[in-house]
DNA sequence: ATATTTGCAAAGCCTTTGCAGGGGA
DNA sequence: TCCCCTGCAAAGGCTTTGCAAATAT
C-alpha cells in the first residue's frame, strides 16, 4: 500500500536552486528563483494566479505576464509539467516531474499525486498502437 | 485483443434525436438536433470551432453562441462529454458516454476512443480514497 | 399567451506578445 | 559592451453573457 503523496522535493535553497536552472540553460534570475521556490518545492498543484498572489506575497515585484513567461520556460526545460484537469479551465502545474498518476477530489479540487509504482495498467491495444506514457486520472472523494 | 475503436452510435435519425433529447428534458430545436446529428454520430472528438464549421456546411443558421450553448448542454445533461487534453488547448467533446479511455497520437494529434474492457487498472490507494471513476490517456504514436 | 431559444455583439477571462528600459555576463 | 530578461500595456483566442426578436408549446 503506497502513500498517495508522491515524496516533493525538499524545500531546497536558492543556491540549489540557481543549480538547477543552470544546469538547464535557464538563467538564474531572481524573479526565476522566486517562482521555482514556490512551484518547485512549496506550493501543491498550483495555478498561474496562485503563483502570482505568493509571489506578490513574497517577492518585491514580478509581473504576471513574468510569472506565464517563467512557468513557459520552465515547462520547456523540463523542470514542471502541465495539467489540465477537467474539473475547472485553465492550467494547473506539478512540481513532481517523474511519471505518476492523479487523484481528483470531485468534492473540493484537491488534487493528489499518486506515484506509478502503486497503480498497475494493463493495456491490450490493437497492433500499431505504440505507447510512450500512461497518465491516469483518478476521480473520487476523500473520506 | 479489443478494438481500439468504440463502438459508435449508428448514425441515427433526427426523428431518434429528438425522442433522445426530449428525453433529457432538452427541447429539441432545429440548431439542437443537427448538432446533435454531427457530434453524436457523425464528429470524431470535434472541437467547438469543427462544430460550427460543420453547422456552417450543413444548416442554414446558427451561431457560434448557439453551438456553445447547445454543447454545454448537451454536456450537462450527459449526453456528451468535455475533453482536456493536453496536447491542445481548449475542450474537445466526445459522443461516447459510457466510460472508456483514450490514445492520444502525439504527432497527428488524433484521438482514439478505448474500450474501458481492453485497459485493466489495479490501483492501490491508501485509505480513505473513494474513487468514483478513472480515466486513462495513453500517449504515444500508431504506426 | 407564455416560456424558452436564438442571434448578434459586446464583454470576460486567461494567456501571449511587442517594445522600451534594465540588469547580468 | 552585448544579450537576455523584465514590466507594462495592448493584443489575442476562446467562451460566456445581455438583450431583443423569433420560435415552440
Amino acid at each position: 500500500m503506497s502513500p498517495v503523496k508522491t515524496a516533493k522535493l525538499a524545500c531546497i535553497s536558492p543556491q540549489e536552486i540557481e543549480s538547477k536552472l543552470e544546469a538547464a540553460g535557464i538563467l538564474p534570475t531572481a524573479q526565476r528563483i522566486a517562482v521555482c521556490r514556490y512551484v518547485l518545492c512549496e506550493a501543491d498543484h498550483p495555478t498561474a494566479e496562485q503563483v502570482k498572489a505568493w509571489a506578490d506575497r513574497n517577492f518585491p515585484k514580478i509581473s504576471l505576464a513574468t510569472v506565464y513567461n517563467t512557468l513557459n520556460t520552465l515547462v520547456a526545460a523540463g523542470l514542471l509539467k502541465e495539467l489540465k484537469l477537467p474539473h475547472s479551465d485553465g492550467v494547473i502545474y506539478d512540481g513532481v516531474t517523474e511519471s505518476h498518476h492523479h487523484f481528483l477530489d470531485e468534492k473540493t479540487g484537491e488534487v493528489f499525486d499518486i506515484p506509478a509504482d502503486s497503480i498497475q495498467i494493463d493495456a491490450r491495444l490493437g497492433k500499431g498502437f505504440q505507447v510512450s506514457g500512461m497518465e491516469l486520472l483518478i476521480r473520487g472523494t476523500r473520506k
